[in-house]
DNA sequence: ATTCCACCGGAATAGCGGGATA
DNA sequence: TATCCCGCTATTCCGGTGGAAT
């Protein structure tokens, strides 16, 4: 049934990337001088998730890569990611002089340093470029002659909002480039260029796949994510085709999968502060905070539960409503 | 209307862990 | 082996905010 895992994991960039071409030509077009020896933009990609800007980012990389290669180019998810250090860091990794960078010995100013070095051009995809605690690496990124950045975020002004002023007017001038949330028939599209790829023929028929398609609200993450939920489900009852069944199940499973992996991640301290929201449904925070100092020991300052429940606000695992006061933390149901 | 105060989140600071150096 | 150094996490401090109490 499934031939190839690798086609519905997150990072594939599939030969040919439908219905983006729009998006496709002015990323390539921003970067096109890099082929003559000229100067390249740097660019901006903006949109919803699942709307196909990372694969879309990688997918220009690779070709820039077989057609230009004596440049340099890398992938940073700034989610993981997060501090100047790292991402610096990973710029080298991206011109190979990271052999020798160690997490406490080498000083992030001397990474910006190795990067100046560079004689050929870098062209560096800063995805969730708005999640940088340090905005600060942009910068440093930006300062360094013969790097071209791609930075990733799902709206504009939040991407702004991180940035110094100096920094920010400087990058209102790069090429933007907006992604829209996929039509359910550009989905179909995209799940059947999947299906061939990574199942058997006729493991799943069209309508399978509008259904899919249709339940994913033009996000492409979750409806490939589903679309392998259907066939593991199909695999799992020792049957050849995907049945209607396998679908409905679907996509209820994948977020299933992805709310459980995000829960794994979680230590002990911030897995049971949101054991205690899931189990109270709803709460307020003088209340969580005491139940929490009742049941671990050793419990971590206030300040720091704070951070806490805003990193899993970002995750998606809980929610929060009002300000000040008035603020509740709320279950999110996966 | 005014005061109160629970709570938020930014910024500075401290402590930890572990490679580098001598 | 002892000391230095540096990124990272957690803590401390604190100004700001808005709902509740007076």
């Amino acid at each position: 049934m499934i031939t190839d895992e690798r086609v519905f994991t997150e990072g594939f960039v599939p030969g040919d990337v439908v219905h983006r071409h729009d998006q496709l030509g002015r990323l390539s077009g921003a970067l096109r001088p890099l082929t003559d020896g000229g100067r390249p933009e740097n660019a901006l990609l903006f949109g919803p998730t699942g709307a196909g800007k990372t694969c879309a980012a990688r997918y220009v990389l690779r070709e820039l890569g077989e057609r230009v290669p004596d440049a340099h180019v890398g992938y940073v998810d700034c989610w993981a990611d997060y501090t100047r250090f790292r991402v610096l860091e990973r710029a080298c990794e991206a011109v190979g002089r990271a052999a020798d960078v160690h997490r406490r010995s080498t000083p992030t100013d001397t990474l910006a340093e190795r990067l100046r070095g560079v004689d050929a051009p870098v062209v560096l995809v800063l995805d969730e470029a708005d999640q940088l605690q340090e905005p600060a690496a942009l910068g440093d990124l930006y300062r360094i002659p013969g790097v071209t950045l791609v930075c990733i975020a799902n709206r504009e002004p939040e991407l702004f909002a991180t940035l110094d002023d100096r920094l920010a007017s400087r990058l209102r001038t790069a090429a933007r480039v907006r992604f829209d949330r996929y039509s359910t028939a550009e989905l179909v599209a995209i799940l059947r260029d999947r299906a061939a790829e990574g199942l058997e023929a006729r493991a799943v028929t069209d309508d399978h796949l509008r259904g899919l398609a249709d339940a994913a609200a033009g996000d492409a993450r979750v409806a490939i994510g589903a679309l392998r939920a259907a066939a593991r489900s199909a695999v799992r009852h020792d049957r050849e085709r995907v049945t209607d069944a396998d679908v409905v199940e679907a996509v209820p499973a994948a977020e299933t999968l992805i709310h459980e992996r995000t829960v794994e991640r979680l230590t002990d301290d911030q897995r049971a502060l949101y054991d205690l929201v899931r189990e109270a449904g709803e709460i307020a925070p003088g209340e969580l905070y005491e139940r929490y100092e009742a049941r671990v020991d050793d419990p971590k300052s206030r300040r720091t539960l704070r951070n806490y429940l805003a990193k899993m606000a970002h995750y998606d695992l809980v929610e929060r409503d009002g300000e000040t006061r008035g603020r509740v933390y709320r279950i999110v149901e996966p």
